[in-house]
DNA sequence: CTTATCGTATCGTTTCACGATAAGTCAACA
DNA sequence: TGTTGACTTATCGTGAAACGATACGATAAG
C-alpha cells in the first residue's frame, strides 16, 4: 500500500514525538544515575551482570550485552571497580577470563535505580508504546 | 500493593530487556545515519526542523527540542551547516534569533533516514513495547 | 613445542557535550 | 535617548567516553 502526503506527514511527527519519548527517558536516567554517582552505561552494565547467567559475567558477554567494543568495556568494568560497584577476579578455570560480580554496594544502587527506572516507566512508558503504535 | 521476591526479580529482567532493545534500536540509528554521513543527533535535529513551527526553527528551538545545552545546539547547527543539510540565516525581524531551514540535500537526506528508521520500528518496536508492558 | 586463537589490557586519538564567558540585539522605562 | 536588564547566539578551553591499532598473557590444536 502507498502513503499519502498527509500519511508521510505524520510520519514524521510520530518518528519525532518517538525520539522526543526516548530522549527525555534517556535524560531522566541520566540525571538519576548521576545523583546516586553512577553514569548509565554502569546502571546498565549492572542491570546486566544482574540477569546473565552467572557463567556469562566476563567483560566480553558486558561487551556483547551493552554493544560495545571489547575495550572500552574494559574501561567501563575499570571505572566501576574503581567506584565500588563490582569486583573482578580471574576465573580460576580459565585463566583468560575475569568474572565479575557486584559489590554490596553495586547491588544496593541496582535496586535503588532500577525502581525509579522502573517507577518512571509506569508513568511515562505510554508515550513511548503510542508513538511506535502510530507511525 | 507489595512484589514478591520473583517479582523484584521479573522487574530486574524487564528493565533490561528494555535497555536492551533500545540500545539495539540507537545502535541501528547511529549505523544507518553514518551510512549516510550524519550522526544519530544530525537526523534527530533534521526531524525536529520537519516538524517545528515554521516560527520556531532556531538554534534556542532546536536546543530545547533535543535537549542540548544551547551553546551545544549551536555547535551541533555548526557542523550541520558545514555538512550543507541545513542553512542559517538572521531573523530579520528579531536579529537575535538565527532561522534554520532544510536544504534540498538535509530534506533528501531527512527522508530516507526517516523511512529507514520506521521499517526498523515496524520489524521490532513491538519488543520496545512488550518490554514496557510486562515491567 | 610451535603456532593460532582467545580474552583482556594499553595507548593515542577523536568526538561531542559541557561550564564559563562574551558579544550582539532588543525591550522597558526614567 | 540613554541605560539597564533580558534574550539569543557565539567562543574557548575542558572532560568524559568510545574507538582503532596494537600488544600481551593464557589456552588450545597440530
Amino acid at each position: 500500500m502507498s502513503a499519502s502526503p498527509s500519511e508521510i506527514d505524520s510520519h514524521f511527527v510520530g518518528l519525532s514525538e518517538f525520539r522526543r519519548a526516548l530522549r527525555q527517558f534517556l535524560a531522566y536516567s541520566e540525571l538519576i544515575t548521576r545523583r546516586h554517582g553512577v553514569t548509565s552505561q554502569q546502571y546498565q552494565a549492572l542491570l546486566a551482570l544482574k540477569v546473565l547467567p552467572p557463567e556469562s559475567r566476563t567483560v566480553t558477554d558486558i561487551a556483547a550485552e551493552l554493544l560495545l567494543k571489547h575495550h572500552s568495556a574494559v574501561e567501563l568494568t575499570k571505572r566501576m571497580e574503581k567506584a565500588g560497584l563490582v569486583v573482578r577476579n580471574r576465573n580460576p578455570e580459565n585463566r583468560r577470563k575475569v568474572d565479575l560480580s557486584l559489590t554490596a554496594a553495586g547491588l544496593k544502587t541496582l535496586e535503588t535505580l532500577a525502581e525509579l527506572h522502573r517507577d518512571e516507566l509506569l508513568r511515562h512508558g505510554d508515550r513511548i508504546q503510542r508513538a511506535i503504535t502510530f507511525l
